[in-house]
DNA sequence: CGCACTCTT
């Protein structure tokens, strides 16, 4: 904020300009030839800070950092709003008088004692309790941002918390979003030179971390549902415990439901805890006596049974994936129906809920549970069967009675193979409360485990292992660098993840040039960095101007950044088969999303609104395309700010595709797998793993080598997103990690081997020339 | 012959 004094200028001036101030109108006599709004940058430092507010301002009297909960109050009833000077909206009072119904508002001036009192504060405070919305602007009243010109930051794990929140909360301070309130998100900063408290994703804070390792724009930053442990907010408290040491103004505050909080004292130095209780409704448990053997048919009898027996109110299902969820949902509702003719019930909707359901479909869980079938029948209900979704991301209010079989789909990280894949597990207590917590929103509910309690207590760890633990970390420990976090193995995270993690993103970012034997960021590794991509595929984006091909290798990074772009519904797969047959290409999956994407850009520029029809007919994705085009522009703005040319081979060049295919092994060099002798069994360079290639695949041609997007592990191994490449490319391109002498797998070294011989032919042919 | 739990830069 360069202007920062111009800004005071000018709020103070707006202030003064306004006759309806009571609190100013007591001193204006004797600092009316004191003050002067122009002149106010003289004014500024009374306090040696430049922070002290003008006395006839609203804030006079106010001490920064030493403020009351009635100074704040007195203010907040003013009839004008001391932030923009205009005069307060009726529905500002509205809001204000529920805001002082919330639980956190009687320990308003608890908060404030605590807060002065430490650098770092631990704030639990459970669902309902009003914390998100209002610490963040009890932070803003003693803080003063808009006379020090620093912000007050909170974060949120996902976006459309952060846009929701700062919407809400704009409404509370009543102003513009996006003016004294914002919020920052990927694709999105809706904040201005006004903003005083930023709302912003996790990730985003950790971004703008890399140009400003001091956080030097914040006063204050508020880090909340900490209790996630996503991997943005670990590195967060790593390195806000870090830079506090060197900051000693700025502040901290951990936000997070109950469970952990002791854990985040300790860690933070045994840093005050505050609590608030929550206003939750309370819900009484049930567990199976005996363990269930199939949880899903378990499940679904539970649901029959509570709508058949329990009283009015809605029930929320936990299963672990879509496919699950849609059969249970089929099954429920023919099961249901013969409920109504068998013992006259009220009818039940059922809807499934995950993340990758259109949205329009999602909103449906939100629609009202249906009347009696008949006039004077029991009244009907919905269900709906979620994944874990609903456990954070989604509040559905309504909900009376919650099933939890206690499994959730979690994702996993092998370091020995380097595969991250997603796995059915047991959900932790932490989770299974939460869970059962949805059940009390509106009124008393009920609770029913398909698990023993013996089983919940000695078998269900306490908490979810934290996404760090669960990860690769090349693109963490690239960015840590990036951060200027120089002892990796010093660095005081929360929960260190294993050895052998670290070590393999170590020597991955090694083999792709981003860091040096010593461990050094390099050029290559601090230009990779800027991009919000993995190692691999930034590696790749910034080496695709030498092989003349950086705009086709823009798209693929794009379309390899977002969901499946081809479509497979269950009732039509044969001719959705036939509609990705029209953009196959024989050389590989890579190249077939290329002309998949080209084709869609055709269309859109022929016939923007005809695009909707068009991806139906075709069965592609129009989500997720969009989304694809937006990542690609993002990453093409990256590319030009860094000098990085765009560049086509021409169509009509042979090598036009030949190119593209050889650029992709400058990112994904490791990820390659060749044929074996006998058979359609690949294996993996140097990890050595049986594979099979993903039958999505249109490779129809049988390369000895292909280089793969990603290694699923389902039912069987499979390699996914395949391209063909030959041997000699490898040696070229990556000529350290295919070193001859130290590789170690017979076959593969006797392929690259003659590679190599063959190559030395030619060139020596061309030489005698 | 196939299986995207949720997020994010």
């Amino acid at each position: 904020m360069a202007d920062a004094s111009k800004f005071k200028a000018e709020k103070r001036a707006s202030a003064d300009a306004d006759p309806t101030d009571a609190s100013r109108k007591k001193s204006k006599k004797d600092s009316a030839e004191k003050y002067n709004p122009y002149l106010a940058h003289m004014y500024d430092g009374a306090n040696g800070n430049g922070d002290e507010p003008s006395p006839n301002s609203p804030f006079a009297g106010v001490t920064r950092r030493r403020s009351t909960a009635v100074q704040a109050e007195k203010i907040e009833d003013l009839d004008t709003n001391p932030f923009t000077g205009e005069t307060h909206s009726q529905k500002y009072f509205q809001i204000l008088e529920k805001r002082r119904d919330l639980p956190v508002h009687k320990q308003r001036q608890e908060f404030l004692d605590k807060y002065h009192d430490t650098q770092i504060l631990v704030f639990v405070g459970e669902t309902g309790s009003g914390k998100t919305t209002q610490i963040p602007q009890y932070v803003v009243y003693d803080e003063l941002p808009h006379l020090t010109g620093k912000l007050v930051a909170c974060t949120q794990p996902r976006r459309v918390a952060a846009m929701s929140v700062a919407q809400r909360v704009a409404d509370e301070m009543d102003v513009r979003l996006g003016e004294e309130v914002g919020y920052s998100i990927r694709f999105e900063d809706k904040t201005g030179p006004k903003t005083m408290l930023k709302y912003m994703t996790d990730g985003m804070l950790l971004r703008e971390a890399m140009h400003d390792h001091e956080m030097s724009r914040y006063s204050c930053i508020i880090l909340d549902e900490a209790h996630e442990r996503t991997l943005a907010t670990d590195i967060l408290m790593a390195l806000l415990k870090q830079i506090s040491m060197r900051r000693s103004d700025l502040k901290i505050i951990i936000m997070s439901a109950t469970l952990d909080a002791e854990k985040f004292q300790r860690y933070f130095n045994d840093a005050p805890l505050l609590a608030v209780p929550g206003r939750t409704h309370p819900v009484e448990i049930f567990f199976t006596p005996e363990p269930e053997r199939d949880y899903v048919e378990a499940a679904i009898r539970t649901v029959l049974q509570i709508h058949a027996t329990e009283d009015e109110g809605d029930i929320l299902l936990f299963l672990t994936g879509e496919d699950e969820i849609e059969d249970a949902c089929r099954k429920i509702s023919l099961e249901a129906d013969e409920l109504i003719r068998e013992v006259d019930s009220g009818p039940l909707v059922v809807y499934p809920l995950y993340g990758t359901l259109p949205p329009h479909q999602q909103q449906r869980i939100f629609d009202k549970a249906p009347g009696p079938v008949r006039k004077g029948g029991r009244p009907g209900r919905k269900c709906i069967v979620s994944t874990n979704i609903a456990e954070t991301s989604l509040t559905i209010d309504g909900i009376v009675y919650v099933v939890d079989p206690g499994f959730s789909k979690q994702k996993i990280y092998n370091p020995r193979i380097r595969v991250e894949s997603l796995l059915v597990s047991p959900i932790s207590k932490a989770s299974a409360q939460q869970r059962a917590g949805r059940a009390g929103r509106t009124r008393p509910g009920k609770c029913f485990r398909l698990y023993t309690e013996k089983a919940y207590k000695k078998e269900l760890i306490e908490q979810t292992y934290p996404e760090i633990l669960r990860s690769n970390l090349a693109n963490t420990v690239l960015e840590l660098k990036k951060l200027g976090v120089e002892d990796l193995v010093h660095f005081d995270l929360m929960d260190p993840p294993a050895p052998e993690t670290m070590m393999r993103a170590l020597e991955e970012l090694n083999y792709l040039a981003c860091l040096d034997d010593d461990g050094e960021l390099t050029t290559l590794g601090a230009m990779a960095s800027e991009f919000p991509l993995d190692p691999a595929l930034a590696v790749m984006l910034i080496s695709s101007p030498e092989f003349y091909c950086s705009n086709e290798i823009l798209s693929i990074t794009a379309l390899l950044s977002v969901p499946q772009i081809f479509m497979r519904p269950a009732n039509n797969r044969k001719r959705a088969d036939e509609m990705k047959a029209h953009f196959s290409h024989p050389d590989g999956d890579h190249l077939t999303l290329l002309n998949a994407y080209h084709a869609f850009k055709g269309q859109m520029t022929s016939n923007p609104d005809g695009g909707k029809q068009w991806c139906h007919e075709h069965f592609l994705s129009l989500r997720h395309l969009s989304s694809a085009d937006n990542v690609r522009s993002q990453l093409k703005r990256i590319m030009e700010t860094h000098g990085l040319e765009l560049v086509s081979t021409p169509f009509e060049d042979k090598n036009y595709y030949t190119n593209i295919r050889r650029a992709l092994l400058a990112g994904f060099f490791m990820q390659v797998a060749m044929k074996e002798s006998s058979g359609k069994l690949y294996r993996t360079v140097k990890d050595d793993q049986a594979v099979l290639i993903h039958p999505s695949t249109v490779l129809r041609t049988e390369f000895d080598w292909v280089v793969y997007n990603e290694f699923v592990l389902t039912s069987k191994q499979y390699i996914r997103t395949c391209t063909g490449v030959r041997p000699e490319w490898l040696l070229e391109i990556a000529p350290m990690y295919y070193d001859l002498d130290s590789f170690e797998q017979p076959d593969m070294k006797r392929s690259l081997a003659r590679a190599a011989e063959k190559k030395r032919r030619k060139e020596a042919m061309k030489s005698t020339r």
